[in-house]
DNA sequence: ACTATATGGTGCGATATCGTATCATAATGG
DNA sequence: CCATTATGATACGATATCGCACCATATAGT
């Protein structure tokens, strides 16, 4: 089917949308971090909490897909404030892996709790259920994203 | 009803996801536009040419939710680019207004040609149907988010 | 009108992000 | 083994973004 000129234009909408809720859910979630830290901050800490430690840095620059140099300068601010610690990486001397400290979990914990009286406020106006459908395409799409990012 | 915990978990994991394909597709963008130029570029002369050029630099700077001093920058790049021209605010000394040029649409219109051929391998891979189906609640979420952002 | 306050825009310094070049260690090929 | 190439990480310089201070003009209060 198909009319490639309304698919194309219903998905330059769709990333219209998500690129603008990505950026003013970012910086109101920025503002309820402690003085200092960024979503890349919290991003870093996150995923180590959810998928685990033990990363290397390039592992979690292209997870977030970022430049390595980008990661190597977030990593150096989490281990300043202590949430992160670099342990030697048995498989490569010329890696490291990085660590979560219990700072960097209570961390993690504190700036979700922040934020849940905003998502409890979101919830109040936008019907749960109806964002829970659409994760699942969400998800597709992200994966999509992810797979095809290094042949694109 | 309600599971409050459920709840935000679920809004959670919706700004996450969000989060990333933003950070994504925005990264893969990029890379489409002509060198020097970024995101923040496109948006601005997007924006402009779908709702209307003779905003003020302040009205941009709150549509796009960054400090004005951002959108400063950003508008002297496009200016040097020969992207916009700033006229006189007739209602206000102080401001200008942020004209759009033939050049700056023409800049528009490539770029969104330019990305055609990744949102037409996309649709390959999600059936549009299925993202033209979220658009509305998308919608629904960035309004909430715009009208909050000051009050919050 | 005049003062006081508010608002639009910019200059400046600090930090974040990114691209390139470089160093150290691995992997590969003779 | 040694030489070559590939890869993980960082140093460094450039630009983007941001917060704060400041100036010019507008608005409000008297």
């Amino acid at each position: 089917m198909s009319k490639p000129d309304t698919d194309t234009a219903v998905l330059f909408s769709f990333f219209n949308e998500v690129g603008i809720i990505g950026q003013l859910s970012g910086s109101l979630f920025e503002r309820r971090l402690p003085d200092g830290f960024l979503v890349s901050h919290f991003g870093v800490v996150n995923n180590l909490a959810r998928l685990g430690d033990g990363k290397t840095p390039l592992d979690l620059a292209r997870a977030f897909q970022v430049p390595k140099t980008t990661m190597t300068h977030t990593l150096a601010g989490l281990e300043k404030a202590g949430f992160i610690r670099f342990a030697p990486n048995p498989r490569d001397g010329r890696s490291k892996c990085v660590m979560l400290t219990a700072a960097g979990r209570a961390f993690r914990d504190e700036a979700i709790a922040g934020l849940t009286p905003d998502l409890e406020a979101i919830a109040r106006a936008i019907p749960p259920d109806r964002v829970a459908a659409v994760l699942p395409l969400l998800a597709e799409i992200r994966t999509w994203l992810d797979r095809e990012r290094d042949g694109v």
